[in-house]
DNA sequence: GATGAATGAGTATTCATTCAT
DNA sequence: CATGAATGAATACTCATTCAT
């Protein structure tokens, strides 16, 4: 009755690979099962074996591949080493991460569903709001230990993940080729560099 | 709302005004014309006495309400004035703009469309563009007269308008409500005073 | 606005007329909605400008072609003439209207969805119990009268209709031939005569 | 209800079963073959080993089902017994059939069916003449030793089995609650007290 | 025998677009 | 200008049936 959960889960993993790929390029609603089963190498009925709606088929794919995991997976150990390496370093991890293909796929989806449905734009929420906290933890403790000077933790948080945001956000979602004159590097420094001259003491 | 319009412009106006609410809302592909024709108080037919296709229609609202007047509105003669003016002002406009819900109305249609539509991606490159350009070559002058310290002004820019961007997109597209915490004044504060500090010299 | 109420009444009922007829010969279920849209000389796509979907058409049929007038129709002054007048007279009615092709239309509609929507049969249920009230009344004013004996008045009404109704039903419904061999006047004959019978004094 | 059947015949059975069940409820049309195999315990590919078709599978159970075993029933012994005891037996048996879950299942299912398709109501047709065969012949027997007043028997029969599935249909199908307020004991009563009065001479 | 994944032929429903009035 | 009935081309979804395992 169980006997091939394995090969149901890789067909269940394909259909929604597909669905993703198409999602992001002619978004939800102008995407046909059609369009999805063609992209899958199967027909539109067999969708509905793994999925009982489009809204549903779409529903799978934003919970596996909310970004959730992306802040689950950022090495909480790195916390103890000073300000200068961690921004750096989350900061390169972000830009890469954006480089991404499949990533690029997720946000343009979540992107553009976000915006018409508030039950997706909660769920991006979550992994940002969990990213902004750890970042303004960790500049509070530093900023108690003397290392960095007050200011509002919360709004540095924001502004930093803000920066890297709408960076990816003009070159992956906009296409600006303006925006994509620099390196990853470049622009990691930029950030990192305005980010700690507003930062440090004096 | 359905009040009898006197020219044919004041009709058009009204259909796209009813148009850019109904496709803010729901987006382009899942509003009907008879949402529109609901919203405008006309019936779905006399669309097609002033636009010749549900596609033109957007169009039409593309290429009218470009966010390239915003750009156009900017007081040149501002530019006299020392970075801390300049930049508190230009965030400050940014903000409240942002704050207006006619303009996040656009917002959100061209950044839905510009996800799975080059085209309009294209069309809002170009103010962007040009903002950034113009700050730029604002801070370059700057650096040259020795009031700012060298870096790369084009990076500047970016940061400095993404920052401000990544507010508006987490507040009122994202609906993210860690992002609404904080008021146009602390917020602009912070972003200002960041790049000042990562700007001026010494 | 409401220019042409008649013109869209009547496409209403000819789209209705169309379903029932297709409705009474395949079933709602098997019947498709180009099977309605072909009887009524549309397209399917019509139908949805007055029904919200083949469901609630055939709601607006059942409502509309309710067994309900049938009772409604009946000449209430008729209850003073004697038994055997009334009786005759209410036999020959219904076994005229069971004859009517619009009549058995309908009846084989309510009875076929009846079976599997209580909805439905709550609705045939109504006028079958008004008419078997109005019959129970009737005899039993009679039966105080001295007119006829004195039995329960609702079974009697209960198998005056029923005798007539399994006629109709087997002629109509199950096509039965045996059911066909005799007259309306002579099936009216004996269940008059035989409902006589049990009720006449001696 | 799942139990390892012994024998192809069990299996086939157990799928009969299932499937009356099934149809019953929702109609022959509505039943999607997912639903017979749960209500089985079996899955949907497995009926097409003893079935070809879903619609053989129907025929199957009309055909094993008919009605037509009721009358074989019937003791013919008992036609040597005065009217008053084999009409009221009569009326008593089929009564009590007709209160059975088994027969308003096979009911409903040939009825529904019947409407739509004259190959299932000739079935059905069969029974219902050979029992008012029976009963007209035991009738004009009477009538011809003088211990029934000469009356049309053919209509007499039909009169008395049709008052009887009046009141199942009544009962069963329509679920009218007022056709329910009397026992079988009373209607049996009243059917054979009513049909005895028409038929006993003075 | 038994499973259930897979197919393909529908079928209800939607909706941009047209056009007679 | 304005209406809204009408069309037709999609499109999501269903389900009887098949078949490799």
């Amino acid at each position: 009755m169980a006997r091939t959960p394995k090969a149901v889960e890789d067909r269940r993993e394909q259909i929604m690979d597909a669905a993703l790929r198409v999602f992001a390029e002619k978004g939800f609603a102008r995407a046909t099962n059609k369009d999805i089963a063609d992209e899958a190498g199967i027909t539109p009925g067999l969708i509905y074996h793994y999925f009982p709606s489009k809204q549903a088929l779409l529903q799978a794919i934003v919970d596996a591949r909310s970004p959730a995991r992306l802040i689950r997976s950022f090495p909480v150990e790195m916390l103890a080493q000073p300000p200068e390496t961690v921004l750096r370093l989350l900061a390169q991890k972000m830009l890469a991460f954006a480089e991404d293909e499949a990533f690029v796929r997720v946000l343009r989806v979540f992107l553009s569903e976000s915006i018409h449905n508030p039950e997706i734009s909660a769920l991006v929420s979550v992994p940002v709001q969990a990213a902004t906290q750890l970042l303004g933890d960790y500049v509070t403790a530093k900023m108690e230990s003397g290392e960095l000077r007050r200011t509002d933790p919360a709004l540095v948080a924001q502004m930093f993940f803000g920066s890297i945001m709408s960076v990816v956000l003009r070159r992956q979602i906009m296409r600006d080729p303006a925006g994509l004159e620099f390196t990853h590097e470049q622009i990691a420094d930029n950030i990192v560099d305005t980010t700690l001259r507003g930062l440090l003491p004096r």
